[in-house]
DNA sequence: TTGAAAGCGATACCAG
DNA sequence: CTGGTATCGCTTTCAA
């Protein structure tokens, strides 16, 4: 249903002030009576030279006056680097759990004088959108997901980021790595089903597209933990719709399974709610598991059991950063972030 | 992240592998044995200037050979604009609905060749991020909800933003606005409730902070739909626990309702599963809505009745913002963009 | 204590 | 067709 966009009468404005041009240094120093330079070192604090009280007054006064803001691009074109942070921004909606992540993260960066910025990489993919992100010059580059290959990487450096960070499933070459296993998370799930007694275990896999990365490691951590035993596993392709939970549902006993584990907790609310619909017992006839651990799943009768991911804190990441910046030699640091702790309710 | 970190000893003085300094365009047209300005027609294809295909060739291939990335700051510096598009980040939980917007809205901005970052503006609080904002110089800016007053947008277009959009319950002095009216959803809520017989409406009124922008307008809207009638309107304030949910439902009936809208559909869902767990009949006894028709409303049982938004395509707001870069001087636009439809199903 | 001037990287004008 | 060169706004020596 398209949306039209209903423009609202005004009154005419009163004629808009002339669009005097940007106010530059040279401009408050006109004004101020002294040199740039001299406003320079009184907007900086430059404690290598002394300014007279009378002049600092001056300058600030003028800088007021003239509404000056600095230029952040001829700033680091002079001085040859920037505090520029840069993350894609993400393209998948995104959790509770991992914006708060991201949030605590860009709190902690800028406590630290960093400015962050999200870039918006649409449709660019892996290495081409290395090169978008090295035109802004970032001092430190943060990617989570997989899709920055090493040569995303090696251009990124090249064009002068001292810090690169992935969080993802493996560590790139070049680069500091946040490894987060999400195989854990389907390895937790499987185990946990298994220690209570399930045998035939489908697997919940979004059709969605981009959620690949995610998807696919859980359900390899899911077959890594059935490795050995006698219990078999059966990966699940679901949209996430009620018409494709109800199809998957009626289908449910041919598949002769007595456990699933969803992805996550709105898929797997998504499937509970089919199975009940059905007629199948949760988790009598089939236990249910879902991931992340959202609010929702204890609303859910019977309560929904889930896998808790815990995100390493953006104050660490920062300081990790921090760290990389100022010894951009250094060995890139590879920590395992992820983990993954099974939440046990009733519906497993 | 409190595990073993690998890191080398910071004594020696990084003699890191030579950190070779960062190409220049100057470096490529040494390489090509070329001129700097032949490798900036070049690698713009100035159409002005008619160069010989094997210079060109050459200079791609010096370009491709250094791994040259132009510097973003140095081009906007001199051409004295920059593309950048530039909105704060979100610093709250950000629901799919408005994920998915912000999304199409980068997507269509891209289209239109500009870059789209979000900046990480914490604690920065309204016209003080305003400045920082500016410092990037941006061709047009993008604020959602309130914070951002007339001075905030005189700062910015004083420093050159060609458009400042807000999207927000009112228009701000000087800039664009879309009008997203959440007192819409309260109304439409409340006029639902009304219809269907019911007198006495509660409200739920988060507790989280951030919400109130929302929240409020949304509050208020429902007193407006039961101005003039018999109806009566009770805010109930409520934190996101399921505790603080199980007190509410527990002194439900000294409350006298039936009906309850409850801000959207996550808190409908926590309060509609405690009253039932306090074996109170909904619809029967209490009639509850929410807002946002989320797809977890239509897997509750009874199905959730809720009020469906809209928001402004991607593509229109993208549109609106280049019509706003080209021609500076135009009177600010307002529009009204967020539909409120409800969506009856079985709680209400 | 202040000012003059050299550049950072890229572009566009104007000669050659 | 191609090459010098001035310029964008700012910082930072070096002189005065």
């Amino acid at each position: 249903m398209r949306h039209v966009m209903v423009q609202i009468p005004k009154t005419p404005a009163p004629a808009s002030p002339a669009p005097r041009s940007v106010p530059t240094s040279a401009d408050v120093a006109r004004l101020a009576g002294v040199s740039r330079a001299t406003v320079s070192y009184v907007l900086n604090n430059t404690s290598a030279v002394r300014i007279s009280e009378p002049t600092r007054r001056r300058v600030h006064e003028a800088a007021k006056e003239l509404g000056y803001v600095p230029h952040a691009a001829a700033r680091s074109l002079r001085a040859g680097h920037s505090r520029l942070v840069l993350m894609p921004a993400p393209t998948i909606p995104v959790g509770r759990l991992y914006g708060q992540f991201i949030n605590e993260l860009q709190w902690a960066l800028s406590r630290l004088d960093y400015t962050v910025v999200q870039h918006g990489s649409v449709g660019l993919h892996g290495d081409e959108a290395a090169r978008a992100w090295a035109e802004l010059r970032p001092v430190a580059v943060l990617v989570p997901g997989a899709g920055l290959g090493p040569k995303g990487v090696a251009v990124l450096k090249r064009s002068g980021a001292r810090a690169v960070v992935t969080l993802g499933p493996e560590s790139v070459e070049g680069a500091h790595a946040l490894l987060m296993d999400h195989r854990a998370v389907g390895h937790s799930a499987a185990r946990h089903l298994c220690g209570s007694g399930r045998r035939h275990i489908g697997v919940v896999v979004p059709e969605e597209p981009g959620l690949e990365a995610f998807s696919l490691p859980r359900l390899e951590g899911v077959r890594r933990a059935l490795h050995g035993t006698h219990a078999t596993m059966t990966p699940l392709p679901l949209a996430h719709t009620e018409e494709a939970a109800a199809q998957l549902a009626a289908r449910w006993r041919e598949l002769g399974l007595d456990a699933v584990f969803a992805y996550n907790d709105e898929y797997a609310m998504l499937l509970m709610r089919a199975l009940q619909d059905q007629g199948i017992d949760v988790p009598g006839e089939t236990a249910v598991i879902g991931a992340d651990d959202l609010m929702l799943g204890r609303l859910l009768r019977p309560r929904l059991s889930t896998v808790h991911l815990e995100l390493p804190s953006g104050r660490d990441l920062a300081e990790l950063v921090d760290r990389a910046v100022r010894d951009p030699g250094a060995v890139p640091e590879t920590h395992k972030v992820l983990g993954a702790t099974v939440v046990h309710r009733e519906s497993s």
